[in-house]
RNA sequence: GGAGAGGUGGCUGAGUGGACGAAAGCGCCCCGCUCGAAACGGGGAUUCCGACUAAACGUCGGAACGGGGGUUCGAAUCCCUCCCUCUCCGCCA
């Protein structure tokens, strides 16, 4: 959400803001329509009040001194049923302005490519050469059902489609690398929780996915969700909170499973692990003084980069484009790591600053150090670090030899029982 | 699931129908004392919205004491409802 006044004040702003991300300026004429329409309502309504509180106050005055106030009572009877009326309007028109100002995407940073599509997303850097294979490199849903670690098929029969079962190693390597990834992101300075996977109305409000994803959410009985992103419950801790200058930046980092209904997907990527109703992902959240947040995502950035760099998967990173930036981000870098079966690259990280869009929606301030400056919104980012699910895509194809067998980085062998390789049990 | 207690500013916590936007304490800011600090003394500060203004950290007004609704001339205070927290009991991995 941006800044009520703000958007009145610079609607020029605002508009170059939404031609560059590819949207119609409508939601922001119709915003300082109602807006417009609301101030005009509160100016009749406002002196009204004042007047009702004056003539209240003096009825409490006479009657302490026993005089007669039936007049009085009247009149302000009166006064307080046409105030009825009037506040009606004035919610009707609150309630209006701020869906509109809520359908407001933030704006982009001005270092924020300009574009259309992902066509227009910026190259910043590759890590790793993609190997040259001596055989035809396989698709890695068919390197994992050989090698006996995952299987597609009974998930089918006890959940449906876009589930997968880890069996044996396949668990094994799962936990294995939710566990590395943890560790790796605790000595980079990241503290770790373990939020609840079932989150409430008003924290899925508070990050974004309602009002208008609710369509891809899980959602239970008793009003509760089932989390799309650990993002959601680590952000939403400090919701309503004023936070002391002292505690910044706070960098957390988070196991969930996330769970995502995959709705408007139908027919992509529907083989294998790329788009599953649930996966794993290891998640970094940070609440950071505004004035470091651009940094703070360099290095946001770089500490979900040393992942792959440890497992030998090249990859690339891609700065969105104004077109393809998420409503909420400021900026945001993808990670894509290479698909050798696919000759292209897979999505696998996505790391935004929100700058202080998503603070000013969940209400997360900050006293700043200096007692006579004013609370203010801290800002958020966040990405991912990794994603389970396509972390194990990526080092099936491109860590695999040619006799089925698949080798595993050295930093992770400890996590997987010293193991050097995966390979197809012997019968 | 049953019974009870409670939700007030950055924090703790008083306030049960009218001068309460809210005592007190902690924490914070400014000034004095001091070489400096602590202690002490004095002073200051809630947030949001609107109007005026070139603009205001300025003036005036409105709103806000968990959310929503009601009673009343007037609600932090009374009533209803929902949410949440705590204590005890029950159940349970």
């Amino acid at each position: 959400m941006l800044d009520l006044k703000f958007v009145r004040e610079n609607p020029a702003i605002v508009r170059e803001s939404l031609e560059k991300r590819g949207e119609d300026s409508e939601i922001l004429e119709n915003f300082l329509k109602v807006d417009e329409e609301r101030r005009r309502l509160l100016r009749e309504v406002e002196p009204l009040k004042n007047k009702r509180n004056e003539l209240s106050r003096q009825i409490g005055r006479k009657k302490q001194k026993g005089e007669n106030v039936d007049a009085y009572m009247q009149e302000v009877k009166e006064i307080s049923s046409l105030i009825k009326e009037k506040e009606k309007q004035v919610e009707e028109k609150e309630r209006e302005v701020k869906e509109a100002l809520l359908g407001i995407p933030n704006i982009p940073h001005s270092s924020v490519p300009p574009g259309k599509t992902s066509a227009d997303n910026q190259v910043v850097r590759e890590w790793g050469e993609p190997r040259r294979f001596s055989f035809t490199p396989r698709h890695h849903w068919d390197i994992a059902e050989e090698l006996g670690i995952i299987d597609f098929k009974r998930a089918a029969k006890i959940s449906g489609s876009r589930f997968a079962v880890y069996w044996g190693e396949g668990a094994l390597l799962a936990r294995g690398l939710i566990q590395f990834m943890i560790d790796v992101h605790l000595r980079q300075g990241y503290e770790e929780v373990y939020p609840p996977f079932l989150v409430n109305r008003a924290s899925m409000t508070a990050t974004g996915q309602l009002p208008k994803f609710e369509e891809d959410m899980f959602h239970t009985d008793m009003e509760l969700f089932l989390v799309p992103t650990a993002e959601v419950p680590v952000t939403n801790l400090f919701r309503e909170e004023v936070l002391k200058e002292d505690d910044l930046p706070v960098r957390l980092v988070a196991y969930t499973a996330c769970f995502r209904k995959e709705a408007g997907s139908y027919g992509k990527d529907v083989r294998g692990l790329t788009r599953q109703r649930q996966f794993d992902k290891v998640e970094l959240v940070k609440f950071v003084h505004p004035d470091a947040s651009y940094q703070e995502l360099e290095t946001l950035l770089q500490d979900a980069e040393r992942i792959l760099q440890l497992l030998e998967i090249p990859y690339r990173v891609v700065a969105l484009c104004t077109g393809d930036l998420g409503f909420s981000a400021a900026k945001c870098y993808d990670l894509e790591v290479w698909l050798p079966s696919e000759k292209r690259f897979l999505e696998i990280s996505s790391c935004s600053n929100f700058e202080d869009f998503q603070a000013r929606r969940a209400n997360i301030r900050f006293k700043p150090r200096e007692g006579k400056e004013k609370t203010r919104y801290l800002h958020t980012l966040n990405g991912s670090g990794l994603a389970v699910g396509r972390t194990i895509i990526a080092l099936l194809e491109n860590h695999q030899q040619e006799d089925g067998s698949v080798l595993i980085p050295e930093p992770l062998r400890p996590y997987l029982k010293g193991k050097y390789t995966l390979e197809k049990k012997q019968v």
